[in-house]
DNA sequence: TGTGTAGGCCAACAAGTGTTGACGTATTCC
DNA sequence: GGAATACGTCAACACTTGTTGGCCTACACA
């Protein structure tokens, strides 16, 4: 986490946070929309009312300013207190609710899919953030790889046809439809005994 | 079907098809392995030996060169010709294979995601190919547009996590294993009865 | 043989990119 | 007060992009 911040006292905040996250705000929704060759440096500046070269001073390259926009915290609840049979219907509602209210998953999708240090960074998220719950939750645990890269499919796939590619009919559906018909699936993936 | 052919005898194949054919192998490439914006005319000319402005001279311009180039058959098979309850199976099968031996997915998946002309392109092949069979199989008429859109969700997820973003243990996975895992799925969303 | 034309290359344009450094201004600290 | 430093702007750089027009060569047809 080495940002280009110059050493100075922590104590208070400065002045320039408020510009630091204007920027960032910026960064997120262009990531998000344009995804990152055409978010230009240039664009998200004076999204932020700010001169460009602010921007490459605060984080150093445009790299930078994804790095520094984009982190995903999933939140993934807890599923090692529910129920098993329930594990399925908490992901998937878990999901749509921090799609709907988040631009940076769209962001880092769109970026990933073009990008190869996107890419990676969706590796970073699947593997230390799905992983982990899904260990909780398979029965065998040489299986949870596996697994888990099923969940990921289906919840992927949910995102790119209803967020990305806006698929009217994925687009039509209500989020208790999306729930009753993707739940089900996301729950044999993870718990039946077999395929 | 305009492309920027002057009007030539066609009794015979014109001396230039062989670039052509050069220059849209190329374009395909980029485009699958670079996404839209990197896949820089010049890249694709040095890529087919000749010279950039020639793939203007075929091709208009670039919007041109991506839609001469990357043109979608999924060549879905006659899915009322088979038992019902082997629908699922051939379609993870198809589009397996289908992906597999086939740049031109990757390169418009790649493009949908990023770019608004790409995305209404594969929203056609949806509508016009997907749409169209899954007529044949569903139950209710009016649930149709819903099912294929679960159908794609599941299919585009596929390749998103395995062809673009390359989670290892989705790459893992062997074709059998995943038309085990996901055949029924892909089966329950066009046939079941309800979620 | 000459002439028209299709196929091809070269050089350049205008626009936009990430990025940099010099230069002001306000704030903070002594 | 003065001086150091954080904050910010401006102008320009080096480069890449899509795109264009002029020029050269080889072939077809008269």
């Amino acid at each position: 986490m080495t940002n280009g911040k110059p050493p100075t006292p922590l104590t208070q905040s400065r002045r320039s946070d408020a510009t630091r996250t204007a920027i960032l705000t910026a960064a997120r929704e262009r990531f998000a929309t344009d995804g990152y060759e055409r978010a230009t440096i240039r664009a998200i500046a004076k999204d932020a009312s700010i001169d460009p070269s602010m921007v490459m001073r605060y984080f150093g390259n445009k790299e930078g300013v994804f790095a520094a926009a984009v982190s995903i915290d999933l939140k993934l609840p807890d599923l090692a207190a529910l129920p098993r049979h329930a594990v399925g219907e908490a992901l998937v509602t878990h999901f749509l609710a921090m799609w709907e209210e988040n631009d940076v998953l769209t962001a880092l999708l769109r970026v990933g899919v073009t990008n190869q240090a996107g890419a990676e960074r969706m590796q970073g998220v699947f593997r230390d953030q799905l992983l982990p719950v899904a260990r909780h939750v398979c029965p065998d645990p040489e299986q949870i790889p596996a697994r888990a890269a099923l969940v990921a499919m289906q919840l992927l796939g949910l995102a790119v046809t209803r967020y990305v590619l806006r698929f009217p009919p994925a687009v039509a559906l209500s989020r208790r439809e999306v729930v009753a018909w993707l739940a089900p699936t996301v729950q044999r993936y993870l718990t039946a005994p077999n395929p």
